[in-house]
DNA sequence: CTGAAAGCGCTTACAG
DNA sequence: CTGAAAGCGCTTACAG
């Protein structure tokens, strides 16, 4: 820490208020020059409606003067909550977590809140301890969950036991509306399906996530309702469970491509894995989208980065930070009515080079 | 003190510390508890020299048992000063910002610090002002700047005004060595040319990234310094300035593949340019190796996920976030001898597909 | 080595 | 609509 300690240099409020070094003004001496108590001042902070018009305007003016903003720390403990938010994350993908930060920065923007960030996994023993001991210890104003932490029914019911606000993004609906941002990911998968189904289309196969990922049977139920739309199925063996990583793509994509007859589409879980399914394609000497047609869900950086471009499900990830950090910011107040409606995100299909028909038989 | 909070077992405190409503516990009930005043508890918890060793073993275990940790919120109330540790940056690679944060977050793994975050664009005019207010108003413990703002003066005067410990992460070495992490990019770079050089190139080119940023002057001179070290140059026409950006990559690529004679290897100042460089050897019917090589920086995702594997200088950002915040941490304790010492990173060549001897002439 | 008092900058609970 | 008192859970400054 750095000790250098300068002498305090103006006594006088005046020139005080330009010195970098100046003792920051509080509560008091706002109160002081507006004649009224500091606990007036405390009702013009907190948007108390018991406050004259006149009086509340005139300590406003001096607050601007003065540049004088609460100190979240004092109000915290006069709260006995903090304004700090927790993003709690388990998702693996580096641009996910980023966009979903920015998001909710966005919504805290002008406002006194902080973001604190918490990856975790939910594999470990203390799991629910240290989630429990982050957020009592900070006492929290509230948390954002992102999948597929967000669908962990333990962590959930613990933040009800300690009486921590919430609001999930997942893929699918699991609480009460006011606390769901949800991202139909079966819409999107249908998308998908229909996409490469009007291509014509027939020897689809689907390279789903894990099962632990409720975004992962998601997006199978789309693609095969999808498929069903168009009178097809999926098949059983053209069905793979993988692990939204590259590696488990390469691993299922290639038993998939080994099968006779080869199917001539696949629809992958994530990015990740397609990225999966060009390197197995490469190896096999297939050319995408000549030989087989490829779509991803994310429309993440790397989608557009391979070579062919690749066709992918782009969800809105930043505006659903936003989204579920404006849900929580409000559900304490008047505001409350329209949070109460869930808010929906439909993803979106981004059509680039890897798909085409399929090669004639 | 190691202020973790085990679910420690309920000792004579009766049921309440079972039930997760429960009223936590407070200095006050600990002090009561061990028949001493909470000035001495406050003692224990701060690391004082002056308790007795039995006074400190009895209040350390009535501590456990309660699973006690003292309130973030009323202690920076009273030291002036919050437990939150600020991350400033303006990196775009979100790979980079998401293992910088991990590396943060590693060395504050049972400590009582949390992270807050915070991202932020130089250009725009409240710059300054916004970063000020930030610190100020959460009394901010310290910050880690990550480039390019840890490379601006401004910022790092403003942090010396209102008195905020730092720690720069940096190409080069930019401030006293207590406050600098030095990642020392001239050296991965010359790793890059001598790599080239060894292959038998001659005809090499460069792209750098942007001159705002510190980076690409290091990584650009270690270049020339590694050719130079062969007895090559960098020759003007094939030494090209871009944004670190894909689409800046490909126009510089374009330029450069266009020239007569033709380079044979580009080594670019970072891996989204290589991958820019890539589309355009494609779309010029040039194939990597055998055509042209080349070498990225970062070593990001996208470099084990284009196709061929991209050669690429790798630099440890979650290591560094780690040794940045250890820095930070420790500037306060008795391991100032050893923190005043610098930090240094060096980065490493990771040899994959992308390199390969010239084309025969 | 230990403690009683005052205070950090706010809000709650109560009173008027 | 407004205020005086007490308190949030800690630490500083002082005293012994």
């Amino acid at each position: 820490m750095n000790l250098r300690k300068k002498p305090a240099a103006a006594p006088q409020i005046k020139a005080a208020s330009v010195d970098p070094k100046r003792k920051k003004s509080t509560i008091n001496d706002i109160a002081r020059m507006a004649n009224v108590s500091k606990k007036t001042v405390s009702r013009v902070i907190n948007d108390s409606p018991f406050v004259k018009e006149e009086t509340r305007l005139k300590i406003n003016t001096i607050i601007r003067e003065l540049g004088f903003a609460p100190d979240p720390q004092a109000r915290g403990l006069a709260f006995r909550r903090s304004f700090l938010i927790g993003m709690i994350y388990d998702n693996p993908t580096a641009q996910y977590v980023v966009n979903m930060q920015q998001g909710i920065l966005d919504a805290m923007r002008g406002t006194s809140f902080e973001l604190v960030i918490r990856p975790c996994d939910r594999a470990v023993p203390t799991f629910l301890a240290d989630m429990r001991h982050f957020i009592e210890r900070q006492k929290l104003f509230g948390v954002i969950l992102t999948p597929s932490v967000s669908e962990d029914d333990r962590l959930v019911k613990l933040l009800h036991e300690i009486d921590c606000p919430y609001v999930r993004i997942a893929a699918v609906s699991l609480d009460t509306a006011a606390t769901m941002v949800v991202t139909h990911d079966v819409s999107g998968a249908a998308d998908a399906a229909r996409h490469l189904a009007d291509l014509g289309h027939k020897l689809i196969a689907h390279i789903s996530g894990p099962p632990t990922f409720r975004s992962a049977h998601e997006r199978r139920r789309g693609f095969a309702e999808g498929l069903s739309e168009r009178g097809l199925k999926l098949a059983r063996q053209y069905d793979r469970e993988a692990g939204y990583t590259f590696e488990s793509g390469i691993a299922a994509a290639t038993e998939l491509l080994s099968l006779k007859p080869r199917p001539t589409a696949i629809f992958t879980g994530n990015d990740e894995m397609a990225a999966g399914v060009y390197k197995a394609a490469r190896d096999l000497g297939l050319e995408i989208p000549r030989d087989l047609s490829v779509v991803g869900f994310d429309d993440s950086p790397v989608a557009s980065r391979m070579w062919p471009l690749l066709t992918s499900v782009r969800l809105p990830i930043r505006d659903m930070g936003r989204m579920a950090a404006e849900k929580l910011f409000h559900r304490r107040t008047e505001k409350r009515a329209q949070n109460d409606d869930a808010t929906d995100v439909i993803p979106t299909l981004v059509v680039r080079e890897s798909t085409a028909k399929p090669p004639a038989a």
